[in-house]
DNA sequence: TTTTAAACTGAACGAACGTTCAGATAAGGT
DNA sequence: ACCTTATCTGAACGTTCGTTCAGTTTAAAA
C-alpha cells in the first residue's frame, strides 16, 4: 500500500496561503504549497478537500476556497464549554461574520447608536447596529424610523388605535407618530466592539 | 473629446458579479460585464476603479477586488443621521465585518453566551462573544477564564492581593481564584443576532 | 462642419492555466 | 523478500490568461 495523507495539515497550509494572497489558488500553487513536484500530485488530497467542503471547483476548473478555509472565525460551543484543546482545534468549522449575519448585502447597512433609549434591551451608546432595508416589520421588532422628521430606533408596534413605538428605558414614553412614519428598516444584529 | 465612462455603473456590475460569482473577475470577463467587445477597452475604466481602491491587480497581473466591492455592508453614520438618499447611496463605502472585528483569524473564536453574570455590561444569555486568545488581559477588559476547573466571562482585574475576576451583575459576587486560573482570551466584540 | 484625441475593436503574442497520460516510486500486505 | 497498488513524477496537450499593437470609431471642442 502507499503512503497515506494527512489532510489536517494541507486545511492549516491553504489557511496560511490564504491568508497571505487573500486569493484563490491555481493547481501550480497547491503542488507547491503541499510540497509535491508536480501538480498532477495534487488531484489525490484535492478530491478529499473538495468532498470535505474546504476546496469548490468552477466549471471552468478553477478552485475557490470555501468559508471553512477563508473564514476568520472559528465557531464554538458556550462560554461554559471553554476552549478545545489544541489537537481538537484542527477540525473545528471556520465561519464567516458576514455570511452569518448578512442575509441580502445590498439591503444591509450599518449604523452607530447615539443615545440610551434602547439600553435595556442591551444596545448601548456606541453599538453597531446591523439594520436591513425593505422588509415589514413584526411586532416587537427593532426598527429605524423617521417620525415627524427625526430618525429614533425603537421597538415597533401596532394595536387597534394604529402604529406606535416603544423604548427600552423607562425614561422615556412611548411614540404614536402624529404626522408621518416611514421605516428605514428592521435591525438584525447588535454588535459592540471593544478598543 | 471622446466618450466619457460612467464609473458608478461599472461599481454596480462588479457587486453583481460578485454576488452571482464569487470570485475575481478576468479582463474578458470584465469586458462582458461592461458591454465591451474586446477586452483592451476595459484598461481604461479598470484604471479609474484601481486608483478608487475598488480592485487590486496582482503581480501576476490576476484582478482582485477589494471589500469595497466585495464587502456586505455599507457603513453610515448615526442613528439620528438616518438613511441616504438613493441617489447618494452608489458612493457609500462597503465594509467587511470580519475584517472589522476580527484581527488575527487563527487567534479568533466564537462562543455563545449563557448565563446573566455580564448582564449589565449588555451581554445577554444567548449572545455571541468574540474572543481572541494569546494577549494579556488589562484591567476592565472582559474574558474568558477558567477558574478553579470551570469556564467563566468576567472583567479582569488585579490589585496587591493577586487577581480577581468581577462579574456584571449585582447579584453575583466578585472571586478570587483559590486554586488555579487559566485565562482562555478576551472578549473583543459581542454580537447579538436577531432572528 | 471639421478637427482631434480618447475610447474602442479585433487580432496576435507568450505565459500560465487545468487536464491527461505513461512510467517511476514507495509503503503495506503477503 | 516479493508483490501489489495507490501515490507521485515529468512531460505534453489544448485552452484561457493578461498584455500589446495597429487601426477604427466616436463624441466633444474648435
Amino acid at each position: 500500500m502507499p503512503r497515506t495523507i494527512n489532510i489536517a495539515e494541507k486545511i492549516e497550509q491553504l489557511r496560511t496561503f490564504h491568508a497571505i494572497e487573500q486569493r484563490d489558488p491555481t493547481f501550480a500553487e497547491l503542488a507547491e504549497l503541499f510540497g509535491y513536484r508536480s501538480k498532477n500530485a495534487v488531484y489525490g488530497p484535492l478530491q478529499k478537500l473538495i468532498q470535505l467542503g474546504y476546496i469548490q471547483q468552477k466549471r471552468s476548473g478553477r478552485l475557490t476556497l470555501t468559508p471553512k478555509i477563508t473564514g476568520s472565525s472559528r465557531l464554538l460551543g458556550t462560554v461554559q464549554a471553554g476552549f478545545p484543546s489544541p489537537a481538537e482545534e484542527e477540525l473545528i468549522d471556520t465561519i464567516n461574520l458576514d455570511q452569518y449575519l448578512v442575509r441580502n448585502p445590498e439591503a444591509t447597512y450599518l449604523l452607530t447608536v447615539s443615545g440610551d433609549s434602547m439600553i435595556e434591551a442591551g444596545i448601548h451608546p456606541g453599538d453597531i447596529v446591523l439594520v436591513e432595508k425593505g422588509n415589514s416589520p413584526k411586532k416587537n421588532d427593532i426598527i429605524i424610523a423617521q417620525v415627524d422628521g427625526e430618525w429614533t430606533m425603537k421597538y415597533f408596534g401596532k394595536d387597534k388605535q394604529g402604529v406606535y413605538l416603544d423604548p427600552a428605558n423607562k425614561a422615556y414614553q412611548r411614540i404614536r407618530p402624529e404626522r408621518s412614519l416611514s421605516i428605514g428598516g428592521i435591525v438584525k444584529a447588535v454588535i459592540r466592539k471593544y478598543s
